[in-house]
DNA sequence: CCTACCGATCGGTAGG
DNA sequence: CCTACCGATCGGTAGG
């Protein structure tokens, strides 16, 4: 009847700890994320929500990685079956609307990377390192599909993959803001209608999205 | 010789505390823009400080103000001259990346609304009411220049002008992304790019911009 | 996992 | 515009 708990009571209280976290930080932002509320919102001291991370860093550390997690499981998941190229890419698009538009209980406040980004990207340190590393690593894996769907005919060739993806980021950040800000209804299909231009069969003869060779 | 200021120097005094504070929000956002970091740097008293506004709140919309006045004499008063439609448009875009690119001192942490909108998205209050308002209203400004080129055959018939602007939107904030977090030089002629594709040549045979009427 | 505590800082007020 | 002060909250530690 100790106090003490089991390996496994403990990871289970980080996790509910973390998810909480999540929440508050996707509308206050990752500094609003305090130790002291998430005590008294889960019942707990602030001794023992800190003692699962050590410093507030590495709770917010621990915060990003959970974010990620869930992106990746609710993103990049169900478009892995899918064949790579364009078919792939679309599925993770889709996919990415879905994450921005339902995902109300985990992220109330929107998506997490894209809050963490804005409030630390003219600031230095881990937290602003890993919101970067993220960011590169997904764009990475857009510009392959990207290159993919090239190699396969499916976008015109001599398309710029990088260009593409910074565009598709674009979109992207324009939804999350359209749906936080103004809870516009509309937003998704804006989103498509952006997308179709980007990979749909307007975008093949579009001279703008291709290397600039001249 | 009283400590007492002249109304004029009470104003100058005020102009710099909120000069500085747009600075501070730039980098640590409107939250972390706090009346004892402002008097510190000030070298004044935070009682000093605050007397100018009364409230923190009344502090942050202040420095909302303050920048707005900035981007339009920044953005938009430079292209007043040109003529309405696409050649305004155009001028607005490009005065656009130049203010993103440009203003470090003023906005040491980029475009402030950018911050503040993503930060005050998922509250309620005076403040995120304030950043909806100015976003609506340069939203409607640009719509205006579209439907204008639209009318001028500078753009296709049928641009449904709000599709195109929230696209500007979301070229825009993943400028200001690109610059902030990865201090990317290419950043700008990717918006050009960008630019290109949804107002230049390339864009008037584009379908997807269009009005859907099938 | 807890209680009890630390110094620092927060927004804001009283009074001049 | 200042000094002096308020209660609340911050991140974090000691000790169990």
């Amino acid at each position: 009847m100790s106090p003490r708990k089991s390996v496994a009571e403990a990871r289970r209280t980080r996790d509910r700890i973390l998810e909480h976290g999540i929440a508050i930080a996707s509308v206050d932002g990752l500094d609003g994320l305090t130790i002291g509320r998430l005590a008294t919102d889960l019942g707990m001291s602030k001794a023992g929500v800190l003692g699962h991370f050590g410093t507030k860093e590495a709770l917010q550390l621990a915060a990003l990685d959970g974010a990620a997690a869930i992106f990746s499981r609710t993103v990049w998941a169900p478009a892995e079956h899918r064949p790579p190229g364009l078919a792939r890419l679309r599925a993770v698009c889709e996919a990415w609307i879905t994450y921005l538009e339902t995902d109300r209980d985990t992220f109330p406040g929107g998506c997490l990377f894209t809050t963490a980004a804005v409030e630390f990207d003219a600031r230095s340190g881990p937290v602003r390192d890993a919101v970067g590393r993220l960011l590169r690593v997904w764009r990475r894996r857009l510009a392959a599909e990207v290159r993919t769907a090239v190699a396969e005919g499916e976008l015109p060739a001599g398309t710029d993959a990088e260009q593409l993806v910074y565009e598709l980021g674009g979109l992207y950040l324009a939804l999350n803001q359209e749906l936080q800000l103004f809870g516009a209804p509309g937003a998704a299909e804006r989103t498509r209608r952006g997308l179709d231009r980007l990979l749909g069969p307007g975008a093949p003869a579009d001279p703008a999205l291709t290397s600039r060779a001249s």
